[in-house]
RNA sequence: UCCGGGGUAGCUCAAUCGGCAGAGCAGCGGACUGUUAAUCCGUUGGUUGGGAGUUCAAGUCUCCCCCCCGGAGCCA
């Protein structure tokens, strides 16, 4: 018999079918009157179904009383409304089947809640908790969502290496890659002998895709990347991972309007997303995570971001009655503090920044005509501050040239992105947005580590 | 990396001034029951993160180390 997915089986009508289920048991309740309950929960959706199981099956002494929480097993029965208060419908099995028992001696799970961290030292396991499945589910829509918004808007998905030899932000530690032997690295004048290494040069994990994007952009017009990447800073926070997801999006011919007008109606449309399609997941994060998340996620949905300038920023903080730690001033970055002022008590809204200082900026940033700042912009959200940070790029050879040197980067590293403003150069703008980020705004966890199936953290890459 | 808070039973936590290491849940045994975080009775379970020191006596005080969490920096 064809087995059918819980999520299907709970809004199917049914009553009275046949139906066959197979998952993990979450609780089972036994009646001495002769018959069990198993809550069996495969995933599919947030809810499990209750398996009512009669004493008379043949297997119920040797197999059944047996099953404890984490066992997998297979149910036929029949579907029918539920006498309960707890549930619709439940399935009155005429055979369960058990692929593998779970040793409750062992088996760490309980019913009872445990902490996130403690959930971390199992990440194999922790899918099976309502909220790691809700957290994968959420995920996976975003990821959905992600395309789907992207392809609708003629952007092409573009696969960018992971491998690379180019710092592209030319700051920030990267993983370095190599098949040197670490115990006898070859040497030359004192140097270590890099023609020796795979690649023949130093290379590195990448830290992110945008500039081969925007060889791309410069050719398909829009194009978005969305995949892994790597940072080897010592960031010891909830925010940040070592190996993390980022979603670029590159246009061609596209001003830093055009770049503001895509990062809002992408968030805005992720949000919406999942408010349409994770219902349950989200009600759950709502009731027991965040109690403010579903208020939050339509307001943003529903609303226009604020838009201001660096320069309007700083007043804006410089006016505020309010004891910064660090003090704002016109040419500093800003500081988590002041973000977070903007976005949750200024505006309390999502908030563009636009036109940082090109001192505190990358590179590549396309200068203003003020010669002071460039065409930055980053998308402040309220509880996890700067979300998006991306910028319209400089198409100007000799401009960017005199940046590239003005930074101190190696010059070298950059002739086939200095190429691009060599031949048919054209205005372009693009932004990054950290998928983490997303779904731990999007699910209200607290901790970025608990919303990505398998965090890597500085000392810690079990799994 | 810096600052702060932590690490005690499988899990969540308590332990007063340094004085016999405890509870709830889970597990196990039993009772009861269309149950649903079931309930009731009983019961098993400890290298108090690791090491050194002070003391008659250390979970508790001192030092070193490891790990976790929060904030900051860096950033997405």
């Amino acid at each position: 018999m064809k087995r059918t997915l819980i999520k299907h089986v709970l809004v199917s009508d049914r009553i009275g079918e046949e139906v066959k289920i197979a998952g993990w048991v979450r609780t089972r309740r036994d009646s001495k009157g002769g018959f069990s309950f198993l809550e069996i929960n495969d995933g599919s959706s947030f809810s499990g179904l209750q398996v009512v199981v009669p004493g008379e099956l043949d297997n119920y002494q040797s197999d059944v009383l047996r099953v404890t929480i984490g066992s997998a097993v297979a149910v036929v029965g029949e579907l029918v409304e539920s006498p309960g208060a707890g549930q619709a419908v439940e399935v009155h099995a005429t055979s369960v089947f058990v692929y593998g028992y779970a040793d409750p001696d062992e088996y760490p799970l309980q019913k009872k809640r445990i902490g996130f961290e403690k959930l971390r030292e199992i990440a194999h396991l922790r899918p099976r908790t309502n909220t790691f499945g809700a957290v994968a589910r959420v995920r996976n829509a975003l990821a959905y969502a992600t395309h789907k918004f992207y392809q609708e808007r003629d952007f092409l998905y573009l696969h960018t290496p992971m491998i690379t030899a180019s710092d592209a932000e030319g700051a920030g530690e990267m993983f370095q890659v190599t098949t040197l032997d670490m115990g006898a690295l070859p040497r030359a004048d004192g140097e270590i002998d890099y023609t020796q290494d795979f690649f023949g040069k130093p290379t590195f994990l990448t830290v992110s895709g945008q500039l081969e994007a925007e060889t791309y952009a410069l050719a398909l017009d829009r194009v978005y990347t969305f995949g892994p990447t790597f940072r080897a800073e010592n960031s010891n926070t909830r925010r940040h991972l070592a190996e993390f997801w980022m979603i670029e999006p590159e246009m061609a011919f596209a001003d830093l309007d055009d770049n503001s007008d895509l990062a809002e109606a992408y968030i805005r449309f992720l949000f919406q997303y999942i408010l349409d399609n994770c219902v349950e997941d989200l009600a759950f994060f709502n009731k027991w995570v965040d109690e403010g998340l579903l208020e939050r996620l339509e307001s943003i949905a529903g609303s226009d971001f604020e838009r201001i300038s660096y320069t309007e920023a700083v007043q804006a903080l410089q006016k505020a009655d309010v004891g910064f730690e660090y003090p704002v001033d016109w040419g500093t970055d800003l500081q988590s503090e002041h973000e977070r002022y903007l976005t949750e008590v200024a505006y309390g809204k999502p908030l563009i920044v636009t036109d940082y200082p090109a001192d505190i900026k990358a590179f590549y940033m396309r200068h203003n005509d003020d010669g002071k700042t460039v065409a930055a912009m980053d998308v402040l959200v309220p509880g996890v501050g700067e979300i998006v940070g991306g910028s319209q790029r400089e198409e100007r050879h000799d401009v960017l040239l005199e940046s590239i040197r003005a930074k101190g980067l190696p010059e070298e590293h950059y002739w086939w992105y200095l190429d691009l403003r060599r031949f048919g150069t054209a205005p372009h703008a693009g932004f990054g947005l950290g998928f983490g980020r997303v779904v731990q705004f999007a699910t209200g966890m607290h901790n970025i580590r608990d919303a990505i199936p398998f965090p890597r953290t500085p000392n810690s890459a079990e799994f």
